[in-house]
DNA sequence: CCGCATCCGTTTCGATACTG
DNA sequence: CAGTATCGAAACGGATGCGG
């Protein structure tokens, strides 16, 4: 049964604490993003969340105009949740939030890091050199897969492979994130077996090189 | 006793919400925002959370680093707590936060407003013409006093009344917030016994007018 | 397999009462 | 004033079930 408790407080802080604010909430929305996901993705990049919790959380979001539920058109027919226009509006604050919570003096305890979390990371910190060619990486972590444009200096992450990528590279998220600002990580993560590649190495070069990824 | 729920996950959003995603966390942290208080203020400030919850965030807040518990010196001799530098980086996350939940679909149910949520748009939003002469303004709320110095096109507000302000206004945050941007509701409030004023009317009326609040 | 729903032990919340 | 103690209610977390 989906949580209705509100702090009865009209301040815009407590009501949006009461559609975001239960446990959870905020990282349901932050796998959706990078795109649109289907039930069993959220539990997979979440699996420290039940089952129950997030269906609960999906349904409370929805209510509340943060999500949207969609059939995806046939031949896949299955479902998908996604953001609306106000869900989408908590990317800069979820961003935020983010790296107020990296500058923390917490201690870096040993745990898991979800895939989409690198992802953002990569999109918010990758400098690829604004002269460089456009081209177009599939990243594979946790054994699924997303796309990573890159174009004037920029970066898009957008979920599912690309048919016919430039360059494509296979790791987990924490190397993927230690790849950032740290040329030569990528060799070392290949030789220890962490990481494998194929197309194009110069992509991929563009994509890791000249981060402003927040060290230390 | 503290809660001490992990969601195990590096990712900066997680690691902010095992810091301050516990319920009644952030709105904590708002209360902070405009200075140090006691724990009997922020108990009134926050009347629907119990006096063990507030004391068991006070706790994980200051184990985390967020907040920190200071002695006053004598005579005072009274104990407050107050934001680290840490804590308020949150400040922009929580207005943004605010602005978020108020732009949402929500109804307007009938609820409280919090004074420090009141004085935090007044603050924000709140436009004084630039070539306006500085002023001092006391602001009582909820039977709780706070200073808005008004100068160069800004409002500063910080706890407790000044000595000798030049104009002075006591009302509820529902209706000052209801006063922003709305020349006129400040006069309509003092004939409905709402609001009480004394000293320069010109004062109060440089502070409310021309106000930037997103009306509806 | 996907998309949940149900059951159940544990943890947290929220209200009231109480203490230094 | 500044919290602590206690207790019933609710939410969480894990396991399992079940229709499509």
């Amino acid at each position: 049964m989906p949580t209705s408790r509100s702090y009865g407080d009209a301040c815009g802080t407590a009501r949006a604490l009461d559609v975001v604010g239960e446990r959870w909430a905020l990282l349901v929305v932050r796998e959706l993003l990078l795109g649109p996901q289907r039930f069993t993705d959220l539990r997979r990049a979440l699996p420290a969340a039940s089952s129950n919790l997030v269906a609960d959380r999906l349904r409370e979001l929805e209510s509340h105009g943060v999500i949207r539920r969609r059939k995806l058109p046939p031949p896949a027919g299955s479902q998908v949740y996604e953001l609306t226009a106000w869900g989408r509006d908590l990317e800069p604050i979820l961003l935020a939030l983010g790296d107020w919570g990296t500058r923390g003096p917490l201690p870096p305890e040993p745990s898991s890091l979800s895939a989409t979390s690198a992802l953002l990371n990569l999109r918010s910190y990758a400098r690829p050199a604004p002269e460089a060619p456009p081209a177009t990486c599939q990243i594979e972590l946790d054994d699924r897969a997303w796309t990573a444009e890159i174009a004037a200096g920029q970066v898009r992450i957008t979920p599912a492979g690309p048919a016919r990528p430039d360059a494509s590279l296979r790791t987990d998220p924490r190397t993927l994130l230690a790849m950032l600002g740290n040329p030569g990580a990528l060799e070392v993560a290949i030789s220890d077996g962490r990481a494998e590649t194929s197309g194009d190495p110069q992509v991929l070069r563009v994509l890791l090189e000249n981060s402003a990824f927040p060290t230390g």
